[in-house]
RNA sequence: GGCCCCGUAGCUCAGCCGGAUAGAGCACCGGCCUUCUAAGCCGAUGGUCGCAGGUUCGAAUCCUGCCGGGGUCGCCA
C-alpha cells in the first residue's frame, strides 16, 4: 500500500474531470504534478503542485484553479480537510482512520511492505564491481560492489526485472602481466628466486597461486619461454583470481546472475559484428586525432586510427577503436560487450564504476546510444574514493595484499552489514570516509548502531510483552484497535512509516540507494524519540497494566515499525538484528 | 587547457528532473535523567546554500560565466 500513490492518483482523476468538464485544455499532461508531504506539518498531511503546475496552461491565475480543484477533493472520503495556501498549494488533511491503516497493512505486507510496481517489470542490466581478476578486491571494488547490489535490490522492489552482471576484464594485457608475476611464484615454488621486475604484481596473494602451479605443472613449465607457458598459465590463474573475487564477493553477501567474460567476445566475431554495425551507421572512419588540449605529450605524434565517431552523441571528440597497428583498443571490446546487452533485450543499463573512469562516460553512452538508436539509456554510477580511518587516523595496512586494504580486511573488522550500510552513508559521487573504529561505536552518530539498535529493541518489548501476556503474532496485532493511537508522537511515526513506499519509489527512479538509509536512520531516530516518551510519561509506554487494547495497539505500531526497518535493510543488504551484543 | 564530480550551520553531510519559514548528527550552551522500557532524554543557538548574472509567479535545485577542491585526458584497462 502506498497511500500517497493513491491520493495522487485522486488528484489526477480530480484533473481529468476538470478536463472533462472544460476546466483545464485537452492535451496537457499531469506528469509534473506531485504529492508529498508538506515540509511544515502544520499545513497538512499531504500537499499538491497541481494548481501552480497547471496555472500557465489553464490560462489562470494559481490559486484560482486551486480552488476549482479543492471541492473535488474534499468530496473523497478520505480526505478530511482541504485548504489553498501560499502561491497555490493545496494542503490536505487525511482522516487518522487512514493514516492508522498505514500501520496495519505494513503488518499485514511484511517485508513487501512498500514493494512497488513503478518498474513494470522493465529489464534493467547493473553491471558492477567488474574488477580486473588480478588480485583481491579492495575498498574501492567494496564500494562500487555494495552500491551495485543494494541499487539492484532497490530496482527489484521497485518492479523492475533486475540482473546483476560482472564484466571480467580477461582480455587485455594485464592478464599477460598477471600470469608473468605467478610464473615468479611459480618458480619460487620451486625453490629459485622469483624475479619481481618493475611492472609486475608484487603482493602475497600470488604465492599460494605459484603453489598451485607447481601441484598443477610440477616443473615442465620451467626453464621453458613464456611463449611456451604463457596463455596456459593466464587461463588458470585467471580462473584462479575469479575464484577469490566470487569469494570475497560472497563474503559481503554479493551474488551475480551473471559473469561475463571479455575473452568471450574475441575469435567469436561480435567485436567485428560491432565495427560492422557502427560502420553501416557511418560511425566509423580512419583518422588522426587532435592533440589534447594545454599541455602537449612529450612523445605526442599525429596517428592514423580507426575512429568511433561519437560526437555524434554527445562526445568530446571522436574515440580509437583500433590502435595504430590495427589491434583493437580496450573500447573496442567494450562497446561489443554493451551491444551484446542490449542485443539481450535489456531496456535500460547501469553501470556501476569509480570515479576514475569519469573521462570513461560520456563515450559509452555515446556508444549505446548509437548501438540501440537510442533507444535504451545507460546510466553511470561513479562511486567516489573512500578514505579508511581508525579511531580518526588514516588506515593503510593490509595484512594480505600489502599495497592497498582489501575487501576482507574491512569485512573481517566490522563484519558485512556494517561494512553495507557504512557504504551507504553517502551518495556515490560523494568521497566517504570508513573510521573503523565509528563504525562499530555504539552511539546515536553511528547510523548503522542506531537504526540495528532500533530493530532490536522491538525485538525485545516484543518478547517482554509476551511475558506480560499480549500477543505478538501479526495475525492479533492485525487486529489492534488501532484508533486508540492518538497521540502526535504515534501519528507522527505512522506519517513517517507511509513515506516509505513513496521513497523506495524516489530512490529507485534516481538510482541511489543511500536514500534508503538516510531514511532508515529518520524512521529510528523518531521510533527511539517515541520510546524515550515513557520514560517520563509512564502513559505513554506501549505495555500497559491496565490498558491491554491500548498496549495491543502500541505493540502493532511498533511491529510496523520492525516491519519498515527490516524491508529496509533487506534492500540494502543488511541483517536486522534481534539483539544487541 | 578540455571534460566530469564536488562546494549547504564551527565539523560531517542530507535535500537538487523548481515550490511554502533550507534539514539531520556531532560540537557548543541550558535543563532533565543517573534505572523506569537497552548504551540517555528535551530544548536553544547556529546559514549571503562558493561568487556574479540569467530564466521563472517562485531558484540550494535549471542555464551562463567565474573562484576553490578532487578526478581524468591518443597504442593502460
Amino acid at each position: 500500500m502506498n497511500l500517497f500513490a493513491d491520493i495522487k492518483s485522486l488528484v489526477l482523476d480530480c484533473l481529468d474531470r476538470l478536463r472533462d468538464d472544460g476546466a483545464l485544455p485537452t492535451g496537457t499532461g499531469w506528469e509534473n504534478v506531485s504529492v508529498e508531504p508538506p515540509r511544515d506539518p502544520s499545513h497538512g498531511d499531504m500537499a499538491t503542485n497541481a494548481a501552480m503546475v497547471l496555472a500557465k496552461p489553464a490560462g489562470l491565475q494559481p490559486r484560482a484553479l486551486a480552488e476549482k480543484l479543492a471541492p473535488l477533493l474534499a468530496a473523497d472520503p478520505r480526505v478530511s480537510e482541504v485548504t489553498v495556501a501560499g502561491p497555490g498549494f493545496i494542503n490536505l488533511r487525511l482522516s487518522p482512520a487512514m493514516w492508522r491503516g498505514v500501520a496495519a497493512a505494513a503488518i499485514r505486507e511484511g517485508r513487501d511492505f512498500g514493494r512497488s510496481n513503478v518498474g513494470a517489470g522493465q529489464k534493467v542490466n547493473v553491471e558492477y564491481v567488474s574488477a580486473n581478476p588480478t588480485g583481491p578486491l579492495h575498498v574501492g571494488h567494496t564500494r562500487g560492489a555494495v552500491f551495485g547490489d543494494a541499487l539492484a535490490s532497490l530496482l527489484d522492489f521497485a518492479g523492475y526485472d533486475v540482473t546483476r552482471e560482472y564484466y571480467i576484464n580477461d582480455g587485455g594485457a594485464q592478464v599477460d602481466v598477471l600470469a608473468r608475476s605467478a610464473y615468479e611464484r611459480y618458480r619460487e615454488a620451486h625453490g629459485l628466486n622469483p624475479e619481481i621486475a618493475e611492472g609486475l604484481y608484487p603482493g602475497d596473494y600470488l604465492i599460494p597461486v605459484g603453489a598451485a602451479l607447481k601441484e598443477k605443472f610440477g616443473d615442465s613449465l620451467l626453464e621453458k619461454p613464456e611463449s611456451a607457458w604463457l596463455a596456459e598459465v593466464r587461463d588458470f590463474v585467471s580462473d584462479m583470481m575469479m575464484e577469490m573475487i566470487r569469494a570475497d564477493l560472497k563474503a559481503l553477501g554479493v551474488v551475480m546472475d551473471v559473469f561475463y567474460s571479455e575473452k568471450s567476445l574475441y575469435g567469436t566475431g561480435k567485436i567485428e559484428a560491432t565495427l560492422a554495425d557502427l560502420e553501416a551507421k557511418g560511425l566509423i572512419y580512419e583518422g588522426v586525432l587532435e592533440p589534447p588540449k594545454g599541455k602537449l605529450p612529450e612523445d605526442w605524434e599525429p596517428r592514423p586510427q580507426t575512429l568511433f565517431r561519437s560526437t555524434a552523441y554527445g562526445d568530446d571528440v571522436d574515440r580509437p577503436i583500433k590502435k595504430s597497428d590495427g589491434a583493437w583498443t580496450y573500447f573496442a571490446p567494450d562497446i561489443a560487450y554493451h551491444k551484446d546487452k542490449v542485443d539481450r533485450g535489456f531496456d535500460l543499463l547501469i553501470d556501476v564504476l569509480g570515479a576514475d573512469h569519469g573521462g570513461y562516460v560520456k563515450r559509452m553512452k555515446a556508444a549505446v546510444a548509437a548501438l540501440s538508436e537510442n533507444r535504451v539509456p545507460l546510466d553511470i554510477k561513479l562511486c567516489q574514493l573512500v578514505k579508511l580511518y581508525k579511531g580518526g587516523e588514516p588506515y593503510k595496512m593490509s595484512k594480505r595484499a600489502g599495497t592497498f586494504v582489501t575487501l576482507r580486511d574491512v569485512v573481517d573488522e566490522v563484519g558485512p552489514d556494517v561494512t553495507r550500510f557504512v557504504m551507504l552513508t553517502r551518495k556515490n559521487d560523494a568521497p566517504l570516509d570508513f573510521d573503523f573504529v565509528k563504525a562499530l561505536e555504539a552511539s546515536r552518530d553511528n547510523p548503522v548502531w542506531y537504526v540495528q539498535y532500533a530493530h532490536a529493541r522491538i525485538c525485545s518489548l516484543m518478547a517482554r510483552a509476551g511475558e506480560a501476556g499480549l500477543a505478538t503474532d501479526d495475525s492479533e496485532l492485525g487486529k489492534a484497535a488501532l484508533d486508540r493511537l492518538a497521540h502526535e508522537a504515534e501519528l507522527s511515526l505512522i506519517r513517517k512509516l507511509a513515506e516509505f513506499p513513496r521513497l523506495v519509489e524516489t530512490a529507485a527512479g534516481h538510482h541511489e540507494p543511500h536514500r534508503i538509509a538516510f531514511y532508515l536512520y529518520d524512521l529510528a531516530s523518531e521510533f527511539h524519540s517515541w520510546w524515550n516518551r515513557g520514560q517520563d510519561e509512564p502513559g505513554l509506554r506501549v505495555i500497559l497494566e491496565a490498558d491491554s487494547a491500548l498496549s495491543q495497539a502500541r505493540l502493532a505500531l511498533a511491529r510496523a515499525v520492525q516491519v519498515v526497518i527490516s524491508a529496509g535493510l533487506g534492500i540494502l543488504g543488511v541483517t536486522p538484528m534481534n539483539e544487541m551484543k
